[in-house]
DNA sequence: AGTAAAAATGTTACCGATAACTCTAAATTA
DNA sequence: TAATTTAGAGTTATCGGTAACATTTTTACT
């Protein structure tokens, strides 16, 4: 591995001039300039960021967590979130926690040793307090997403999913739906809790009556067994016309659970969910959703984030942003009305 | 920031004794031990990897360079790497290239700052090389996905793209096709390069003309501007019944220009694609294409990644794997024939 | 020309950990 | 009991950079 001094001692400088080079720091000559340039290409050198961190305390590097690689919201997210770190010059890293505390712990040791400058991050649910608190105690500046942990104070950029969830139980309803079921994720996880809210609202603003065994909830990751659900869903005498799911992830379990019993949508059965489903939406349109500001998570989580790391001394309030979902209207839900 | 030397002043050792107890290394009295150990608990204490990677030359990361990871081929990939890496004891890094050799250059540099043992990337083409070469020459590991980057020899997991190339062409043929266009990616890229061939081969198979304007050639990734296709398509004449694509992303972008004419899939004109389109498919099976086994890209490539490593010293000879595709109907060729 | 100021470059210490070596005191052996 | 091991802990140098200060060289000005 070649280093300074390796440049240095070829160059005949000292390894202060070959630093001074590379971080167009202080007064060089243009001939001692260049000199150096020359003998770095030769060499193909590479700045160990290693060192350079080690005395800087700082590396430049900022860490994506998201729960869930597989999701397009989170891909989506993940993109703004590096649009907007590339624009400010950071580097960023991602991992993915899978909806697991343990592997959620795994990375936060790997962030806090890898000594990444700031974290943005999507919590498995409310246990993730621990982990906040040590992120907190290092030190380490870090935007929540999607996900509100009580507990941490801290910035965070949310979905507004009670109305959201609100609004697609309207549309339900207006269609002529009156048994609506709703499938959600973890109740550990306040976006499934607020969902759970705005549902019960809608249903109230509807004068629906609301009741316990319409609701099913399960983990928002992709499910390898579908047969709680199947047994839920058999129970429900009269069944429901018309199931709302808590993210896309479930949308599509349900559906899988649907076509496996010959069941179609929507024809024997209405679903909408929460989150959009990626490009492929755009192709085939087929679910009706309240589609989230995917993009718009990541990039406004990592400017805060970047803003909180450059003035980490000025002590600003916390911030919290709330983006809007936006319902659209495709064909997976039958009307149920004779007026359309 | 807590620091062995803090811990060893209030544990009254010296610094060295705390690192032993950390490493579990050299011999250190039980009651030495415990009173490390409750000093550093109490401080909260971290091990600082930049500080540690300086000395040691390596820690216990790996990296995953995709080049789309708003695509579910990628992101599934990405699932089978993390299970393999993990059921090794390795932590994964990602990366995201999007098809930009300059962000494939910042990762590198990324990738060989933070001193990770190993590399497993899908390059964005073959002016990759220079990267690649940089990597061989600092002696990190990596093993390629997907595509080959002629010029080097190494560790590599590919999918037999020209004979599944072959295979969607033969099925759109047997529907009774003869007009059938491709919009591949870029013929820097091995895998496009292949596609094409097998295009031509299931052409030939199938007795039907090969016409150099029936190609059209762009990038892999999702495109902002659709107008040089549009123009394209528009100057067939007559225009070709079938359109098979280079990727998944590629068949959503020429299906939202279709859609953007007012034209409908497969009754205006029939899609096939490389590429599967993650979970949705499994829901509203639309597209019929050629499924790469994602999962096993990853779990196998990180497979062999972790093997070299671990047999840095005895030279294996490189390994080449080659994963089938598999041909999916659905629903988005229409027959032409009268015989269904 | 002589001196101060500015420009260019060099020296030293340090970031936080670990390897390799050294030292001390207790245990073992003859 | 003296000599030799050995367990347990400490010292020093080092990884590859950079900040802060020190020094030398060049330029500018009286």
């Amino acid at each position: 591995m070649v280093t300074i001094y390796d440049i240095a001692e070829k160059a005949n400088v000292s390894a202060m001039t070959v630093s001074r080079v590379i971080n167009n720091s202080g007064r060089i000559s243009e001939k001692t300039r260049a000199k150096v340039r020359k003998v770095m290409e030769e060499m193909n050198y590479v700045p160990n960021q290693t060192a350079r961190s080690l005395v800087l305390q700082q590396t430049k590097l900022l860490f994506l967590l998201i729960t869930d690689i597989t999701n397009p919201f989170y891909t989506t997210l993940a993109r703004g979130a590096e649009d907007a770190a590339k624009k400010q010059g950071y580097r960023l890293l991602f991992g993915n926690s899978d909806e697991s505390l343990e592997k959620e712990a795994d990375y936060v040791t790997t962030i806090l040793t890898t000594r990444v400058d700031g974290v943005l991050l999507a919590p498995a649910g409310d246990p993730s307090l621990p982990h906040l608190e040590l992120l907190r105690r290092h030190d380490v500046p870090f935007v929540l997403l999607d996900r509100e942990v009580p507990g941490i104070d801290c910035d965070i950029v949310l979905g507004d999913s009670k109305e959201g969830a609100r609004q697609l139980v309207s549309h339900l309803a207006e269609a002529g739906h009156e048994r609506i079921a709703m499938v959600n994720g973890s109740s550990s996880i306040s976006s499934a809790r607020l969902r759970l809210q705005g549902y019960k609202e809608g249903l109230k603003l509807s004068e629906l009556p609301f009741r316990e065994d319409h609701i099913f909830e399960t983990s928002f990751g992709s499910l390898n067994d579908l047969s709680e659900m199947e047994a839920w869903l058999a129970g429900l005498n009269p069944p429901p016309t018309a199931i709302l799911t808590g993210n896309n992830v479930l949308a599509v379990e349900v559906m899988r659970l649907l076509h496996g019993q010959g069941l179609r949508v929507p024809e024997d059965m209405s679903i909408v969910c929460f989150d959009d489903l990626g490009p492929y939406a755009d192709v085939e349109p087929f679910l009706t959703v309240a589609a989230q500001q995917a993009y718009q998570f990541g990039y406004m989580g990592m400017s805060m984030l970047i803003e909180r790391i450059q003035d980490k001394e000025t002590a600003q309030p916390w911030k919290k942003i709330v983006l809007p979902a936006e319902l659209l209207v495709r064909r997976s839900v039958k009307p149920l009305r004779s007026g359309e």
